[in-house]
RNA sequence: GCCGCGGUAGUAUAGCCCGGCCUAGUAUGCGGGCCUGUCAAGCCCGUGACCCGGGUUCAAAUCCCGGCCGCGGCGCCA
């Protein structure tokens, strides 16, 4: 029986009497009757008397069906299998043996929408592959520990908006189908614009440079981009979220590193004011101890740091992610600190807008910010001064040609500027210490996965 | 892109190295039964699988080849 019916009139109850479960266990009037509804969590079945876990999106609570308080409501309940949505009226009571201490003693009982078997274990979630999980995302998220995941992520996001609302940045929504790859590379994603070549942003990074020069001076985007690359790793997304921001009027890459420093703790500490008691219960790797403060070093003396921990790596050299996990063990161990800015790459390994070092043109005023080892963070100062900026398009062997609204720009006054791209996930993920990047991302693409 | 590991019921796994004792084991799920205080309820009964194609062999889940799919490491990156 699917619906209780009269003809075609449906005799649901009205939801905006709905309660949630957490308002009941925290503030619920004992002794009165309410109307809750939700997903079964789990229906235990004991002849006469039937318990159901119901879950909303506040918690759970426990529901009692008794055969000699309502038998119909008790024959309702003996249909039910997980997952189904109902909606109960019932008394709440006080009820030691209850989770939360307190349950609802069922009176009327609807079933709003049925389920079929579940072919995922949704309550452990770990007894399924992450890939199986993927395939059935809506009812993976249904588990409390990987729904945290989203309403974390969806705290950082806003904190890291709030921060740059409060600190004057004018928000930017720039286009993700662009005519020419950012920074000239083949790791971008080809479309079809009507009839020509055309590719998806793999970077906000020279509009928003276009955002500083507009008179908007400082500007951030919260939004998506797309790498083509076919990485197999825990940590790389073909389309990512990526909170950018760039500032003019900057005396260096220093206010840069302020920048990304300040949101990054606020998107940290937002999600701990807001979720400590959850994280704690799911995610026992959580990151919950802040540093007081947060290293900076030049990739200098992170050669030196490696070399001394016999890390084979040579002068001149990115690092590698061995290097940078390893890196990141060391200055949690010398300075206390999870996180670390390496600072001044050599020009050689960095896009060709960065601003190189004026004595020592091998370095830039550049940065990468890890937390835990894993970058999270990548910025500095640009180049704003055309006659550079175009020798500079040149020696990484670019067409100026396919720059030319871009360098423009620079004939027509360009302040000083500097600023970064933040990977949303990758914070999220090693804010929580979860081991897979697609956990954190709703619907994940990588190489293979296009579906759901 | 390079390298490595893997694919067995809805889910997770054992078996594979050393072919036959596999009528493919276990857990969980699912269906049914008993049960008025459970809480991953319990007990009983039932249900359900060797990725696809080719080969070797008296005999293939097991060995070989090809394909498809999944996972991870590296490179590169956020």
């Amino acid at each position: 029986m699917l619906f209780t019916s009269i003809g075609d009139v449906l005799l649901l109850p009205s939801f905006r009497q709905r309660k949630l479960v957490r308002d009941l266990l925290e503030s619920g009037k004992i002794g009165q009757d309410y109307l809750v509804a939700g997903w079964v969590d789990t229906i235990r079945i004991h002849g006469n008397i039937i318990f159901i876990i119901v879950r909303d999106r506040s918690s759970k609570m426990q529901i009692v069906v008794k055969k000699n308080v309502s038998e119909e409501a008790w024959k309702t309940a003996r249909e039910i299998s997980p997952e189904y949505v109902i909606a109960v009226k019932g008394k709440l009571v006080e009820s030691k043996a209850a989770l939360g201490g307190r349950e609802i003693v069922a009176t009327k009982v609807w079933i709003i929408s049925e389920s079929d078997a579940l072919p995922i274990d949704i309550r452990d979630y770990t007894k399924t592959s992450l890939s199986k999980r993927l395939d059935w995302r809506f009812l993976d998220t249904r588990n409390p520990r990987n729904y945290l995941i989203f309403r974390v992520k969806a705290i950082m996001a806003e904190a890291a908006r709030r921060w740059f609302i409060d600190n004057d940045f004018t928000e930017i929504f720039t286009s993700k189908i662009v005519g020419a790859a950012t920074e000239g590379g083949a790791e971008v994603f080809s479309i079809i614009y009507f009839d020509k070549p055309a590719f998806l942003a793999q970077s906000p990074q020279l509009y928003k440079q276009m955002g500083v020069i507009c008179g908007f001076e400082k500007v951030f985007e919260i939004g998506p981009v797309f790498r083509a690359e076919p990485h197999h790793t825990t940590r790389h997304l073909t389309e990512y979220t990526s909170v950018d921001f760039e500032m003019g009027y900057i005396d260096g890459y220093d206010d840069v590193m302020d920048v990304v420093e300040s949101v990054v703790v606020s998107m940290i500490k937002e999600a701990i004011k807001k979720h400590k008691h959850e994280v704690e219960e799911y995610f026992p790797n959580a990151l919950l101890d802040l540093p007081k403060s947060i290293p900076r070093i030049t990739i200098r003396e992170a050669y030196m740091l490696l070399k001394n921990a016999n890390v084979s790596i040579e002068w001149g050299d990115d690092l590698s992610s061995e290097s940078e996990r390893k890196l990141g063990e060391i200055i949690e161990k010398e300075y206390g600190s999870p996180m670390v800015f390496v600072t001044e790459y050599p020009w050689q390994v960095r896009p060709f807008y960065t601003m190189r070092k004026e004595d020592e043109p091998f370095w830039t005023y550049s940065f990468d910010f890890l937390v835990r080892g894993l970058e999270v963070a990548t910025g500095g100062q640009r180049e704003h001064r055309y006659e550079l900026l175009l020798k500079q398009v040149e020696e990484k062997g670019l067409n100026p040609r396919n720059f030319e609204w871009y360098l423009r720009m620079f004939r027509y006054g360009a302040p000083p500027h500097g600023g970064a791209g933040i990977g949303l996930e990758r914070v999220v993920m090693q804010f929580l210490g979860v081991s897979n990047i697609r956990e954190v991302r709703l619907l994940p693409r990588d190489p293979e996965r296009l579906y759901p």
